[in-house]
DNA sequence: ACTTGAACCTGTAGTCACTATAGCTTTTTT
DNA sequence: AAAAAAGCTATAGTGACTACAGGTTCAAGT
């Protein structure tokens, strides 16, 4: 990769949407990049491993909020540690959500596995709250 | 609970918000009620039957298109276990990608009190795509 | 019966994190 | 030099709501 790339070339070294980057850079999330002398967007390797962060943050179910704090905090390192701590915190109370969830929906698919032919008890699970094992409003 | 009732008892007792409610009415998610002489919704049993199937759908994490899905395979009395399989991997693979971030987090607060901060493998793993031991795209 | 105020109505605009389109200009390839 | 690919800006659309403005209806208290 040469010094200065598009950003074509910057959406496919990350896989991120050209129209994302233009977004990104909307938002204040990614620096206004040098332009060429046709004004087209010119990046670099920090561009690249910033953008980096920012898609991976986002598969993990960062919101962009996030990312600009992580992003703070990769700069400057000297909070880090209390703000590494409530997003451990954070991303601990999504895995539990989302565990408890997984739960439910094996449950479910048990019970429709355990079902004569033609019988499905997901719609059922899904109609009547008695049959959630899990706590949530409704 | 009387035969007739207002949006607003339709709300309290399912949980969802009465804009939700109408807004579900717009997209076709719910059906048009009866309307009071002055033009107010009136619901029945029937119509918090089928909010409360939607709304405990979407806690599930069901998107409003899977609901028109089952919405209609219930009416039809068919499967609906592939779109609940479908939905549990994708919550599989999330648990699986926060639960290698919060192994990291923990591993990196345990070093800041080990007494070296300022390396924050974090923003290391986030960054650099071949440290991360989660597999997916970037 | 009348008045108050909570609940209701419609319609529109805003949120988040993009994604897509239109109508151009620049860059690259042939 | 011409054609094609990639880029540009600006705007509108997506999903799943949420909030607001400005008006109407309903139920309860007097």
């Amino acid at each position: 990769m040469p010094t200065l790339f598009s950003i074509g070339t910057l959406s496919h070294a990350t896989g991120c949407k050209v129209e994302t980057i233009r977004y990104y850079e909307k938002i204040g999330l990614m620096p206004e990049p040098a332009r060429s002398e046709g004004g087209q967007r010119r990046y670099h390797r920090r561009h690249r491993e910033r953008l980096q962060f920012i898609r991976h943050s986002r598969e993990l179910g960062f919101t962009l909020d996030d990312i600009r704090e992580l992003l703070t905090l990769s700069e400057q390192h000297q909070h880090a540690d209390a703000i590494a701590r409530r997003h451990r915190d954070a991303v601990q109370n999504r895995i539990s959500a989302l565990t408890a969830l997984r739960n439910e929906l094996d449950r479910m698919i048990g019970e429709c596995e355990k079902g004569h032919p033609g019988e499905c008890r997901v719609i059922d699970v899904l109609s009547d709250h008695g049959k959630c094992l899990t706590e949530h409003s409704g």
